[in-house]
DNA sequence: GTCTATAAAGTGATAGAC
DNA sequence: GTCTATCACTTTATAGAC
């Protein structure tokens, strides 16, 4: 094999763990799973990180680094004035057309969360996790008041709280139940809530 | 050791094993483990259960088919009337301080989740855990109508969802953040919205 | 029935040749 | 740096003495 750094090696050991991870599950991401995903030989694993822990650990900032915004379709500008009801059903959507895309994805992030709370010391990972998805839902909200011309009601930091809670349940209960049905109707009750709940428009104020 | 009947040691490795997996997680309850818990030898465990995985099972459905409301607190008649705004935040309180009292039986309900939709062919554990979280959830609902005089605009089964949506949600972000004030004004933001949309009070009907 | 002992396969990590 | 070979340990499961 060419000689590899061993940054270069450690970013191609975190990818290819990424992808065992999602595509078998956290206890299935051995070291000797990964290297073949990563197609070295398992003394460059040890060579690269000093242990497996070390691995997860970067492999964690990273997918939580990498989270985007999953509502973003749903917020471009659009022709004509649009209600936030309307924005907050269509950015459930848009979240809930990401997790049917690759259902793979969101059950490693549950699994990367829970290994996160059990494993000694590393409950600050899950921390960080969930601190990644508050803020991402914060600006999706942000976003939503700019484009609808309206404003929250309650510190958007409160109703991001709501919204990563409702997007939690929503993704566990599909996941389960791979019932799409309800989960639409779950987006339905969700975004007429808010509407009643969380906002007022600018016009009125 | 006294000779016990295989079912006795069947239940008793299964209590064992559900004492583990809330304590140290469903990866660290290896047979060793469970029968070191239950002071019995490895091989009385292969005497009892063919496998590992036929524990699991057995273990899933137990502890699924133990499932109680934890609503429940929240539903005993009072003097005077209740309000069903009133009735839903009692409820997640309830079920909120059953959380908070016992996380760790929560994070191994979640993991054992996990587990069945990992575990090839042990998916329909899964599914009967959340139909029993559903049905528990929809006779709670079914009693605070009841104690409300109220009834619900939509399908009790519809809202049912909702509510395991949101109890799933609101339990995952408290485990990871341990906030209970943003716990508590989750349930508010709860509360209220099932108020505006979820029932009709029997003399508007 | 219940035990000790062990098989067979897997794990993270390392030594040492090249 | 990168490899093969291996260590020390753990896993599930079983054989066979009692």
């Amino acid at each position: 094999m060419p000689r590899i750094s061993a940054v270069d090696r450690r970013a191609a050991l975190v990818r290819a763990a990424v992808r065992v991870v999602a595509r078998e599950g956290v206890a299935a991401a051995t070291t000797r799973v990964i290297v073949a995903e990563a197609g070295m030989s398992l003394a460059s694993f040890h060579y690269a990180f000093t242990s497996r822990d070390e691995l997860m650990v970067e492999l964690i900032n990273a997918v939580v680094d990498g989270e985007e915004s999953a509502f973003a379709p749903a917020l471009q500008p659009a022709e004509g004035g649009v209600t936030m009801r309307d924005v907050v059903r269509a950015g459930l959507q848009s979240f809930f057309d990401a997790v049917r895309a690759d259902p793979d994805r969101e059950k490693a992030m549950f699994e990367l969360t829970q290994w996160a709370l059990r494993e000694p010391g590393f409950e600050p990972l899950a921390r960080r996790q969930y601190d990644r998805y508050f803020a991402v839902a914060e600006s999706a909200l942000t976003a939503a008041a700019a484009l609808t011309g309206s404003e929250w009601r309650r510190p958007t930091a409160e109703i991001a709280r709501m919204l990563v809670t409702l997007t939690d349940g929503l993704t566990i209960a599909w996941l389960v139940t791979r019932d799409d049905a309800a989960a639409a109707t779950t987006m339905d009750f969700a975004a007429d809530a808010s509407g009643m709940l969380g906002y007022i428009s600018l016009s009125d104020a």
